[in-house]
DNA sequence: GGAGGTCTTGATAGCGCTAACAGTAGCAGA
DNA sequence: TCTGCTACTGTTAGCGCTATCAAGACCTCC
């Protein structure tokens, strides 16, 4: 039988060919390739060479199906983009980095439906783990983490119950925080900017908390104004702007984050009004990029990295001390007063 | 044999729970719950009704192994820090919607070692295409990339020559406009800033063009500086001023991208800088963020969604005509003058 | 000398699903 | 009555890999 010309038509690969290639079984091959139990020198070289020279790329499909074992992380969160979640992400990153595990990450959109979705698409693939963003979820979406017999993550808040692990920080608390920060620096007449979204529990517990802390003080939002989409630096001037018009003496901006409190700093700035005297200002999350603003947003960071970090650690079972799940981690963010609140 | 009690340890569920459950065989439940073949309604009903009381969530590494078909798109970019690949895959995630196809991402950190082994890992879930940034590689990852059997389109630019689609616009054309542009404004003592990024091929491209456009008109960069890492914003300001203190005489800023061209437009700003009349400032990106700072930055539109939108096309086989692989799409990003460069 | 290692390799049996084909029933038309 | 169809359901045989066990070769130590 003659050889059919170098050109074949290319199968794709599998651990049978480079078995032939080599002279060794599949299983071998196998075994060198995950570096699993005992194999000779000189053999592991030749499945080396042989898997190298013909280009093989595993089938981890396969191998996952055969081993029960899928080195994937499932990473649910509502957006990618403002900067809170990608920090996140370079949290859990770098902790799976040296642990074989790998986060895939499923995009919601601050809708319940599409996180049920794509809870459902990640499940499907029977990843290790799952770390999903707040404590907030449809009936469904909670009984296929409960049920799932992963460990699961649920990140960002912690006011709440969760399904196994949950950490984050109490949005609660850092409204209330907040709050008191402002009354305790003298202003009264504080007007609050936020989104519209209503599926955004982390930001309404703020609020909330927000709210509290006033009532404590025997205050309460003297005004209030919400956008949606459209660029956030933007849409702070606008807003403020237009809350200003509305209610003009007002002594203090509470903004829902930071990318629309820098917007409002800067329209300030434009128009002459004198930041913290005349009007304090104060947003949240901490981003890094107002470093680089004329003066600095009282802000409020939000652990980001480090809740990242957490929770990949809970899920690579890298935790200190023998626990199994049910962790709850509180981190307890700090406020950065900057130059935009009255110092007292 | 009596039964254990109702709380047995929980295997995970398979389509033969299903099939008993329902009464019918796992080909059926199989058929039902991928809607594919006919099934009567009786029958579908009774599956759909013992799948849902269960919790049953399909396996899709059996099915996929078993179909030889996957429903993965690999996405493979240098970062997701800046604005510009978040932008992509919103065009990506959004043209493949409606596909069955589900877009994963892989970060590279602008490593050429680091593109292998994301893209290693990648194709071995053996996924339906895979677009990656660029159109540099190491030649272990073009080997891979050719061997793979899949559609491949390298996005973000095209000078050079594609592995097999590509979509994206000239980045040595993007610079050469730019400096025409500002030549014809009138500039003349003009300096570079940007990354210390040997690996950004894009941006180098840019330059190179950039470089190019000025010797057109018998000029050259009169200064250069370059920085890595830190707040792109706050790290414009300083090599703004930097720049500025070892070249007074500059009368034109380009920047590589537009978080330091804005960070370089609030310094100028802040020490009163007389914009754009003294000096001149451009940037890269078309950025959005941009639209909220007090004057707008002169900038190109790199046409990112669009990128993904047309890569994603191909993949999922959306594209005119019956055209099967090999495509080459070139956009064409348009100058944004804004306020930073003198009208003509 | 033989029991009991260690090291290395291979054979076998699935993992949970789907493609492909093989019925079976029911019914229209000749 | 039989053929030929459509509608539905089940059986069989893998997909490409790994867990598990078995076995051969070669030692070591009483």
């Amino acid at each position: 039988m003659t050889k059919p010309p170098a050109t074949e038509p290319r199968r794709t690969l599998t651990l049978r060919d480079v078995s032939e290639a080599s002279g060794v079984s599949e299983m071998t091959v196998s075994r060198v390739l995950r570096n699993r139990g005992d194999v000779s020198d000189t053999t592991r070289e030749k499945v080396l060479i042989a898997a190298r020279s013909l280009g093989y790329v595993p089938n981890k499909i396969a191998g996952a199906l055969a081993s029960q074992r899928v080195n994937l992380v499932g990473v649910i969160i509502p957006s990618m983009s403002n900067m809170v979640f990608p920090e996140v992400m370079m949290g859990i990153s770098e902790t799976l980095e040296d642990t074989g595990l790998q986060p895939v990450v499923g995009i919601t959109n601050y809708s319940p439906e599409r996180e049920e979705a794509v809870l459902y698409e990640m499940l499907s693939w029977r990843p290790s783990g799952v770390i999903i963003a707040g404590l907030e979820h449809t009936p469904a979406s909670r009984a296929m983490l409960e049920s799932a017999g992963i460990p699961i993550v649920e990140i960002m808040d912690i006011d709440g119950e969760p399904v196994d692990s949950a950490v984050g920080i109490s949005h609660l608390r850092a409204g209330l925080q907040m709050a008191e920060a402002i009354v305790a620096a003298g202003y009264r007449r504080i007007g609050f900017l936020g989104t519209k979204m209503p599926e955004d529990h982390r930001a309404r517990k703020r609020l909330e908390g927000f709210r509290e802390g006033l009532r404590r003080a025997g205050l309460e939002l003297a005004d209030e104004e919400y956008y949606a989409g459209g660029s956030a630096l933007m849409k702070g001037r606008e807003m403020t702007e237009a809350i200003l018009r509305r209610t003009p003496d007002l002594d203090f901006l509470y903004y829902s984050n930071d990318m629309i409190g820098a917007g409002g700093l800067l329209w300030c700035l434009d128009n002459g009004v004198d930041v913290p005297n005349r009007l304090g200002l104060a947003g949240f999350n901490g981003v890094e990029l107002l470093d680089g603003l004329p003066r600095k947003l009282a802000t409020m960071d939000a652990c980001r990295r480090e809740i990242g970090i957490h929770a990949a650690e809970i899920i690579a079972g890298k935790r200190p001390s023998g626990v199994v799940g049910g962790e709850r981690i509180e981190l307890f963010p700090t406020l950065q007063p900057g130059d935009t609140i009255r110092k007292v």
